[in-house]
RNA sequence: GGAGAGGUGGCUGAGUGGCUUAAAGCAACGGUUUGCUAAACCGUCGUACGCCCAAAAGGUGUACCGGGGGUUCGAAUCCCCCCCUCUCCGCCA
């Protein structure tokens, strides 16, 4: 959510955003709603202040006993004069009450057009973001590593998790339904050693290790930016009004929400592990195969809070795709960084950077990270701010990244990985997760 | 889930219909004093929105005492509904 003050003296940026971010924004309805509420605002407090002063004057009238009841007596005002008096600023009191009644009938509904409308003004992408439709238009920045070049026929990992036995999508999608699957073994290894990694990495790089909870108030979906919009891609409990995350950025990025912290406090760099719940609803016939579109998995998340400071929250922005890349490197997996174009990258995001992960399956690179920056959309959302170090209350600025999402990352891992005779090499790097294990071979083999 | 007690500023805590402009204290910040620290004293000390000002500084108005309704000329205060916290009981990993 950007200020609506910033929104009228730059009406010009907010309708290219609406336009290049192709969302859906009544831009012209939003300022004559808001002119509207600034006028009911000011006959409001008008009639608030007269019917204050009057008021007041009512308990002298009443108040035989009062200095200005003995004054007025005294320079000769009868107490039949102070009774009319008073009868005639109740009357006009009345009058008051009752456009005051109306003024705020209207500004309720008024107000109500205002919030809902605020919520759909999009933030304005940053200069360095390209201009495009869809993920066509996303641009790539670099690129690490190269995909291995197989001598023999390589499986997907499908099948080696099948035939090494530690993926199980039938029994999975038996206990849960489609897009559901079952880790065991040393598959439920694997994936517990990536996330152990990426914990390790992101919490010696300085972020504070969390637990959230996951199941959390739709405020804080909203004040997040999935609500309104995102409700057809969450499991929400409606009995509770509460909603299972899709991610642990909720609860982060919401954690000082409604508090103004202090100016040496910043910057906030959390991280937490949590499992995400999709519906991936709409995407019916998209990604079926694998565990690559699933409706849970894990993922330890970062969020920077920090100061309102362009530069700054783009130093961040880098350090959090290097942390991410430091994971994937760790694994020695090959990947290359996306700058996601306008049209791609969501209504509250100024600048968005994809990792893609080379998945021979795909005989290309898949989305495994994504690393945004969201100016004081989120914050000003969330109600999150700070004092300067003028002491005057500012805006937050939030971005987060993913570190790692598994089992989604145990796609190249267990591909790229795999040897002649089926079985696979588990990475160096997570071999002190594994209890030593340096080969995933076939049960009972 | 049942019963009871509560929710007032960063914190503690007064406040049962109108001199409340929310007391007082603590913490914090600025200053005076001081060799330094401490203490003492003085001052400042909420958020949001509107208006004035070219802007900043500042000024001014309104709202806000868990949330939402109601009674009243007037509500932190009275009434109703909801939420949350604490204590006890029940259930439970």
């Amino acid at each position: 959510m950007l200020d609506i003050k910033y929104i009228s003296e730059h009406i010009d940026d907010v309708r290219r955003a609406i336009r290049d971010k192709r969302v859906a924004c009544d831009l012209d309805r939003l300022l004559a709603v808001n002119q509207r509420r600034k006028e009911l605002q000011t006959e409001f407090d008008k009639l608030r202040t007269e019917s204050n002063d009057l008021g007041s004057n009512v308990a002298l009238y009443r108040n035989p006993k009062s200095k200005w009841y003995q004054d007025a007596i005294a320079k000769g005002m009868t107490e039949a004069g102070i009774k009319s008096e008073a009868e005639k600023t109740q009357g006009r009191l009345g009058e008051i009450k009752g456009r005051t009644k109306e003024v705020e009938a209207e500004t309720k509904l008024v107000l109500e057009e205002f919030d809902r409308l605020m919520l759909t003004v999009p933030q304005v992408p940053s200069a360095k973001t390209p201009v495009g439709p869809d993920a066509n238009g996303n641009v790539e920045v670099r690129r690490v590593g190269s995909p291995r070049k197989f001598d023999f026929d390589v499986k997907d990992h499908v099948q080696l998790g099948e035939s090494l036995g530690i993926l199980d999508i039938p029994r999975g999608v038996k206990l849960a339904g489609t897009r559901n699957y079952v880790l065991r073994g040393p598959g439920a290894m694997l994936h517990y050693a990536v996330l152990r990694l990426a914990v390790d990495t992101i919490t010696s790089r300085g972020f504070e290790l969390f637990n959230v909870p996951i199941l959390v108030k739709d405020d804080m979906m909203r004040g997040t930016g999935y609500y309104p919009g995102g409700e057809e891609q969450a499991y929400r409990c409606e009995r509770d009004e509460k909603s299972l995350v899709g991610t642990a950025e909720v609860p982060l990025t919401a954690f000082h929400t409604d508090e103004i912290l202090d100016d040496a406090e910043l910057p906030k760099k959390f991280a937490a592990v949590s499992t995400c719940f999709r519906r991936e609803a709409g995407a019916a016939g998209k990604d079926t195969a694998g565990i690559y579109r699933i409706h849970f998995f894990d993922k330890v998340e970062q969020v920077v809070i920090c100061r309102a400071d362009e530069a700054e929250s783009e130093r961040f922005h880098h350090e959090i795709i290097a942390n991410a890349e430091a994971v994937l490197q760790a694994l020695e997996l090959p990947y290359r960084v996306m700058a996601v174009c306008t049209g791609d990258m969501g209504q509250g995001k100024v600048e968005m950077y994809d990792i893609e992960t080379w998945m021979p399956s795909r005989n290309g690179y898949g989305e495994t990270h994504s690393a945004s920056r969201f100016g004081e959309f989120q914050a000003r959302r969330l109600n999150l701010k700070y004092r300067d170090g003028a002491k005057k209350v500012q805006v937050c600025h939030t971005l987060n990244n993913t570190v790692i999402a598994s089992p989604r990352i145990l796609i190249p891992i267990l591909e790229l990985n795999q040897n002649s005779d089926g079985s696979v090499t588990v990475p160096k790097a997570l071999r002190p997760y594994m209890n030593g294990m340096e080969r995933i071979t076939p049960r009972g083999a």
